[in-house]
DNA sequence: CAGAATAATATGTCTAGACATAATCCGAGT
DNA sequence: ACTCGGATTATGTCTAGACATATTATTCTG
């Protein structure tokens, strides 16, 4: 079961690359070193060049290493941590836990959104959009209020009640998006959040702030409050 | 500069994966459905089969494409959302925003864990771990309270006074790692927080905890408290 | 000695072919 | 019908060589 043997030559990319990995959080190549290049390496590992390279680019991308033509391959000076994050659709997210999903509709409705929503959405003074307040449930217990704006003009949203599929599951069945940005935080339960999360106001909750975007043109932006003890985890 | 001319055969792996990207979002190609095969592709596009190869893995890594021999290559159906998180070393966090960094400490002192950071570090009963409390600034405003719990037998630790350099980034520079859990989530500021952080108590906060290890045996376990109103951002 | 032209070098990428491997498909036998 | 195996097939990966490209190092020149 055990990786009894390492053998020196175990040329297959990946091996390689945790092989390397495993040199750069060992400290045997220290930040911002230089390291062997993909010829040597190739030659040590007993592999063909390109393997080297698959495995060198893998890194690259992952921010462990610099690679600059002709200046070599080096160590990233800070090997910058990156927690990859999933962001699941809430439905998943409920039922990995075991727990029944649930959804209630609370509010929808074509309104002028806060200077707030409005910046974030790039619109101008006045240009009302579709609000959809709902909530999200784990068996019978609030798990995560989702307060959404809307672009009116999304193909197809008229035929979208949002009274049996939320518009979280919704949009990303149906709308194709390139980007968007997203961020996490801590806020005081406002007096909504509060009861629809059935906590008192003023508890502190999680929240996240996402805005989805087709190229340069805001589609949606969402707060999703969690109730309170909620947190995201993952492994780096 | 732009790519006024998109030549049908721009065969690079990268501009394949762009146009495969493109068909997807635009849902020419559909969530969950088969796409062409590699050899397939790799006649459209003209080019190797490897080109093409290169370019869906991209594309599965990023969790956009799932793979499966034999059975083919289909659109995620849930095309799942992956935020990279960046988490830089807490000096550079400030310092980036333009603020002087400051570095505090609050407390060092050798003790015996609660039980939660003692199941965090996975060690026997009464097991006298060192704690180590300080604060990070921004200018002169409290940022981020480190309360960190770390294996009192980790090589060099004595010579680390943590007067001047933050547990953080002595670790980081220090001691190799190779793997860990994060969390992040709110909760309501302990007077300890508060006052350090210069808030109220029961203020609702963002928290990050991490443990760090090397292989099984954990090195490090922190709690990242961050004063009120600060967010984690990234883009998607 | 400064600056420009030139050589050297490490990575970036493509290719064509080969074999490995996992799944699925499908037919044979019970 | 149902199960078991083999044939089929799409992806996974490696290879060896070639040329492209960015960058550094060196040499030539005014």
């Amino acid at each position: 079961m055990t990786q009894t043997a390492p053998r020196p030559t175990a040329s297959s990319w990946q091996a390689i690359r945790d092989e390397v990995r495993r040199r750069i959080h060992s400290r045997e190549w220290a930040p911002g070193s230089v390291i062997p290049t993909e010829v040597e390496l190739a030659a040590s590992f007993g592999c063909a060049r390109m393997t080297v390279n698959r495995a060198l680019q893998d890194l690259a991308a992952a921010g462990l290493l610099d690679r600059r033509r002709k200046g070599g391959t080096r160590v990233a000076l800070h090997p910058v941590e990156q927690a990859r994050l999933e962001i699941p659709v809430i439905r998943a997210e409920i039922e990995a836990t075991g727990a029944a999903y649930g959804y209630r509709l609370l509010e929808r409705r074509l309104a002028v959104p806060l200077p707030e929503f409005q910046a974030r959405m790039q619109v101008p003074d006045r240009t009302p959009l579709l609000n959809v307040l709902a909530l999200h449930l784990a068996g019978d217990r609030p798990y995560v209020v989702e307060d959404r704006w809307i672009d009116p003009d999304l193909p197809g949203l008229s035929e979208a009640p949002f009274d049996e599929t939320s518009p979280n599951e919704w949009l990303l069945e149906h709308i194709p998006y390139t980007g968007g940005e997203i961020s996490f935080g801590a806020h005081a339960a406002s007096v909504i959040e509060a009861r629809a999360l059935q906590t008192s106001v003023g508890a502190a909750v999680f929240g996240i702030r996402r805005t989805t975007r087709d190229g340069e043109h805001a589609l949606t932006t969402v707060d999703l409050t969690y109730a309170p003890g909620h947190r995201m985890r993952t492994t780096l």
